[in-house]
This record gives structure tokens, sequence and C-alpha cells, in this order.
DNA sequence: GCCAACGTTGGC
DNA sequence: GCCAACGTTGGC
């Protein structure tokens, strides 16, 4: 798999903390991405992600998990500056300011749709093969599939 | 609140 | 390098 390659991500986001209108009601529509802590999740902000991909706005741990929007990744990979501040739940005493362990990207709000139930992802044979949808996924970004994007984007949220 | 599954840590 | 213990994720 060329982590280059892919144009389209699955990223997830509590409501709680930032929701698709929330997004959508912050300047420019963009927010930072901040937060991730899983080296994988990482690498593909870091050396997979072009500004421009789609992005599929999933809400998690949330009462109504599912798609909630689309977006776009909206700049470049830079420091996640919550890593350096001891009040953030996101505080990292061990990366350091010259050589930080943690980025993120921008992310830009393109629409709101409706919610696309995790359920009816599931039940949906031509998302089977979906990385989310995969038993034990945990992971907070995984790259989307172009049909899985076409089936999603362009078909179930059509002008939705 | 439960719990399956996964990632990280740290002793050895 | 192994692997048990622990912490986290996230749906239900």
């Amino acid at each position: 798999m060329n982590a280059a390659s892919h144009r389209y991500w699955l990223m997830k986001s509590e409501p709680d903390e930032c929701s698709i209108d929330d997004a959508l009601a912050a300047p420019d529509r963009t927010v930072p991405w901040t937060g991730v802590r899983n080296y994988q999740a990482r690498n593909f902000m870091r050396d997979g992600m072009q500004v421009g991909d789609g992005v599929l706005f999933y809400h998690s741990s949330c009462p109504a998990p599912g798609i909630a929007g689309i977006a776009r990744v909206a700049s470049g990979p830079r420091p996640d500056p919550t890593q350096f501040d001891p009040a953030s739940p996101y505080h990292d005493a061990a990366s350091r300011p010259e050589a930080p362990r943690w980025l993120l990207r921008d992310v830009q709000a393109v629409r709101k749709t409706r919610l696309l139930p995790l359920a009816e992802l599931r039940a949906h044979p031509g998302l089977a093969e979906m990385l989310v949808l995969q038993r034990g996924s945990r992971l907070s970004i995984t790259p989307v599939d172009p049909v899985h994007w076409a089936l999603i984007a362009d078909g179930l949220l059509a002008g939705r």
C-alpha cells in the first residue's frame, strides 16, 4: 500500500469536542485536527495526505456514530500544539518542541450531510471492505478506497 | 457500564 | 526480542 497514493480519508471526531457543525462554524470552516496520539494515524497525516484530499467526517463515541459530513484536507502537516500544553488532555511531556512527536492537518468542512449511521455502512455489501468497518478497527484516521468514497459521497450522501 | 480488541510500556 | 500487564477506544 503506497501511503502517498490515497486521495480519500475517514477521520473520526467526537462531536462533543468537534462536530461537523463546529467545523462549519469555524473561521474559514477550518479546524486543526488536534489530539491524534496514534503513530499509524499520525503517519497518515504526515506522509499520506495531500491538500485537497476528500475526508469523510465521522462522529464517534456518541449516541449516533456515523458519517456526518464531507470535508477536505486543507493544510500540510504541522506540529500539534496541544502536545506542549500541560493543561491539555493531549499533553505529551515526552515530546520536545525541537522534535515534535505529534502532527496535525487543518481540515476544512465542505458540507454537512444527513447522518449516515455506522449500522447502515455495515449493512451495505459494497462497503464491507472499508477499513473502519473491520473487526477491532480503532484507528481514528483511515484511507478510503475511491470506490467506497464514490458509493458514499456520490451515492448514499449525494445532495444530502 | 460492559467488554472486545488493540496499542503501549517495561521487566527480563 | 518476548510478552504480560495495563490503558484506551468505541460500539452497544
